[in-house]
RNA sequence: GCGGGCGUGGCGGAAUUGGCAGACGCGCCGGACUUAGGAUCCGGUGGCUUACCCGUGCAGGUUCAACUCCUGUCGCCCGCACCA
């Protein structure tokens, strides 16, 4: 009798939907956990593969505690905001609203066919005003504490999407969204002053558990270097020329200094530069090259020397001339260096090919070939000669700065403030008035929300204007302050605004005088676990325990970190091993393996197919496998029911109970389905279970395959739902066999197994061993000289 | 260049953290049942010159014992990258 999940299935999840199994409590006696997983964004295309891993692991997790007797709260919602869904109502002239409905609905019912145990009493929608209230709420406390300002720079701007870009989503120079080149344009964009918080960014998370690399990952993001900041003189001006550098020990070797570019100091002083014209053909050079070709395709040095202005070095008080290259960027320290040939290799590249002095400050290396960048005693420098730790001559040096006035101490970056908008209509209004009178007025609190207007065009303006500026009605207001005509802000949020805080609304979805709810806040926060993609890390990740601890900051929410733990899942390959993309064609559709196999099938196997937080390639082979698996289980329920059980079951039953109950917490899902497979082929030898042992396995059968799981319990007169039934509990000493196979080494070479008694004692051990005849034949005619005895494990007896 | 990780049968992967390498699954081989099998069930399956011996990328080392620890080396993946 074949197991009939096409009807099954269905049916289990219309009586989990109808009964709510799975809405968590807003108070409870019993302990909370709160699973949470990356909501998603609503695409046309629907869910993926990559989708099903990324939510199988906490869905596993949270129906094991919630049969454990927690109160489990496990949401799911939709991160609508964005470009997609703009473009594709550019081009189909469909409203992205609808669009957005249509593609959550979509999902949603793509997601209840998977049977995920989320609680949909709570799914929010980042589009929905009573949700981006809330995100413009934020956005002007921050407002208000001068963390959300605005500020003319150079910034990534994508000529496809005609919109800026921050830094985290314009890595390696390509767009986020299209992939094209990402050009650099001064313009006037709003600001998140997220660098200063990168220091307890860094420092948090040593109160969050997770793997080495995604704490590594935020903490080289972020990027946190100490040295010292140096002014140096400009000859013949009162100007200083201020750079920052990790090595003031080695002052007494510079030799020249290099500044951006885009230095403000060149325009100032362009007068004195004899060569301007030069000067200036090089800047537009530069201003031309994408950071691309700025950063990526550099091989050879480049640059101009200002002629007519030298700086002086302050120790040495000679004076050294002064170059532009583009190897110094505007955006990292002060946008100028001291150049140290000697101990820097691009300083070293720079001077050869400029043909500037080299002189060496610290013994070793070979300078004439490659500059010497390791620590070694100090030469040449003055006072601080003779010493032979990088420390102590930076400490010295420092204080000798401070001392004299010349610099300081600093820490520097490369994490730079989150620039902050979109010149595009599908995204939160920045609840913001530019007022000619008084400037920069918040929208008040009690207007919000700040309403997206209902538009026909939504194509972005060309040179990079917000479609929102098109419409009178909504940039014409008055002044909140002063009442006089005003403009409004017509930029709109990034995406990365309605995630940075949606853990937080999950709690108390439908709050309408508050974010959340304090009380449920102190209840459900922190977050438990958190699960999602490793390509979040740097973005996501740290952008929302940015805002988190600016809202616990302002009293809002009860911790400072939002997680308490976070997890990534691995890729799914396509079957050729090779990242899944459409234009390659080995994209698998989660919808056709429901179709073919079911759900339960399709959760095992992505959960089976290797170790989670690992990438490994889809399989429609091993996909079978575990069809065959679920089919064996439907099995179970046909086989002869046994009175008892055989001794040799019962404890093979508590042995996967531990076994299951253990792997989970860890994540190794591939070895708890494992044993369970296992179990299963052991029941089918046996030949006979009984209707406990199959309740007992429904049970742990149901986090990776809840329908079957709920089917058998119905038919084995289970009372109500499998889901919530209590998670079994196993006998520690039945798990132990009275016999052990204890492995033989000769000279720690395997050479037989014995069976023992469990807790053999070392002389019984040894004599059995020496009684096997294999064994006494190798050891017979040679010395004995040493012995060798792990408990239940390893007997080796070591000759001459 | 810096940071993180990975190399185990034909394939995906296990291995209680130094103690029987290859669990479980795929594939393959054989058998049963069949008009039939891309269904199901049962058995086998690292290699080999088969009582032996060799096997966890490669070369050494530590140890009674190494996939696991150490040194060196090669290859692959991911993230960041002229960050001063």
């Amino acid at each position: 009798m074949t197991y009939d999940f096409k009807t099954i299935e269905p049916k289990w999840q219309k009586i989990w939907d109808e009964k709510k199994a799975f809405s968590a409590e807003d108070k409870s006696d019993k302990p909370k956990f709160y699973a949470l997983v990356e909501f998603p964004y609503p695409s046309g295309a629907g869910m993926h593969v990559g989708h099903i891993k990324a939510y199988s692991g906490l869905e596993v997790v949270s129906r094991k505690r919630r049969m454990q007797g927690y109160n489990v709260l496990f949401p799911i919602g939709f991160d609508a905001f964005g470009l997609p869904t703009e473009n594709y109502a550019i081009k189909t002239g469909i409203h992205p609203r609808k669009v957005t409905d249509k593609n959550i609905a979509h999902f949603t019912e793509q997601l209840k066919q998977v049977g995920f145990s989320f609680d949909w009493d709570r799914v929010i929608d980042t589009t929905d005003e009573s949700y981006y209230k809330w995100t413009q709420w934020i956005f002007r406390k921050m407002f208000d504490a001068g963390l959300a300002f605005r500020d003319t720079a150079l910034v990534n701007y994508c000529p496809s999407c005609k919109v800026v870009l921050s830094n985290e989503d314009s890595q390696g120079g390509k767009c986020d969204v299209c992939h094209s080149d990402v050009i650099q344009k001064s313009k006037d964009v709003w600001y998140l002053r997220i660098t200063k918080y990168a220091d307890r960014l860094i420092d948090g998370l040593e109160n969050v558990e997770a793997s080495a690399s995604i704490k590594q990952q935020q903490v080289n993001w972020i990027g946190r270097s100490t040295g010292a900041f140096v002014n140096f003189s400009i000859s013949g001006t009162d100007e200083k020329l201020k750079i920052y550098t990790t090595r003031p020990d080695t002052l007494y070797g510079v030799t020249f200094m290099v500044m951006a570019p885009e230095h403000p100091l060149i325009e100032k002083y362009a007068d004195r530069i004899k060569n301007i014209d030069d000067v200036n053909a090089y800047k537009a050079e530069c201003a031309k090259k994408t950071e691309f070709e700025r950063t990526q395709l550099v091989k050879t040095k480049t640059g101009v020397k200002l002629e007519g202005l030298c700086a002086i070095n302050p120790v040495t008080k000679k004076e050294v001339p002064i170059y532009i290259a583009d190897y110094v960027m505007m955006g990292y320290g002060t946008g100028a260096i001291m150049a140290v040939p000697a101990h820097d290799q691009r300083d070293f590249e720079f001077a050869k090919t400029f043909g500037i002095d080299i002189v060496q400050v610290i013994k070793g290396g070979d300078i004439e070939k490659e500059a010497f960048t390791e620590s070694g005693e100090m030469i040449n420098s003055g006072f601080l000669s003779g010493l032979t730790t990088k420390e102590e001559s930076i400490a010295k040096m420092t204080a000798y700065l401070e001392e004299n006035g010349i610099g300081e101490a600093g820490v520097q970056y490369k994490m730079k403030d989150w620039a902050f908008n979109r010149q595009r209509y599908w995204g939160e209004p920045i609840p913001i008035i530019h007022c000619k009178y008084c400037g920069m007025v918040g929208v008040p609190y009690e207007e919000l929300p700040l309403r997206l207007p209902d538009v026909e065009n939504f194509e972005p303006g060309t040179d990079g204007e917000s479609p929102l500026a098109k419409i009178p009605e909504f940039v014409n207001c008055k002044c909140p302050k002063c009442g006089r005509a005003a403009r409004r802000e017509t930029d709109t949020m990034p995406q990365w605004a309605g995630s940075s805080w949606y853990f937080l609304r999950f709690i108390d979805p439908h709050n309408e005088n508050a974010l959340a709810d304090r009380e449920k806040l102190d209840y459900f926060m922190p977050v438990d676990w958190y699960n999602g993609g490793m390509e979040h890390v740097t973005r996501h990740v740290i952008y929302s325990r940015f805002w988190h601890k600016f809202l616990y900051d302002i009293g809002v929410v009860p911790c400072d970190e939002p997680y308490k733990k976070r997890t990534a899942q691995g890729l799914i390959l396509g079957p050729d091993g090779e990242k899944m993309s459409k234009s390659r064609g080995n994209v698998v559709d989660p919808l056709d393996v429901i179709s073919e196999h079911g759900a339960d099938v399709l959760r095992t196997y992505v959960l089976f197919m290797g170790d989670y937080t690992m990438s490994a390639p889809w399989s429609d082979s091993s996909v079978r496998g575990c069809r065959r698996f679920i089919e064996r289980v439907w099995g179970l329920l046909f086989m002869q029911k046994g009175k008892g059980s055989t001794e040799k079951l019962e404890s093979s039953f508590h042995k996967t109970v531990k076994k299951v109950t253990n792997d989970i917490e860890q994540m190794k899902f591939n070895t708890a389905i494992a044993s369970m497979m296992s179990l299963v082929n052991e029941i089918y030898e046996t030949g006979s279970l009984t209707t406990d042992e199959l309740g007992t396995f429904c049970r742990i059968l149901s986090p990776f395959a809840p329908h079957i799981s709920e089917e058998i319990w119905e038919r084995i007169g289970g009372r109500g739902l499998c889901s919530l039934a209590q998670w079994p509990e196993y006998d520690e000493s039945k798990t132990v066999d009275s016999t052990v196979t204890v492995a033989v080494q000769v000279s720690g070479k395997m050479k037989g197994t014995i069976q023992l008694p469990k807790g053999c004692d070392k002389d019984a051990a040894l004599a059995a061993a020496k009684r096997d005849e294999k064994i006494a034949s190798i050891i017979e005619g040679h010395d004995i000289i040493k012995e060798i005895f792990v408990p239940d494990r390893i007997v080796n007896i070591v000759i001459k």
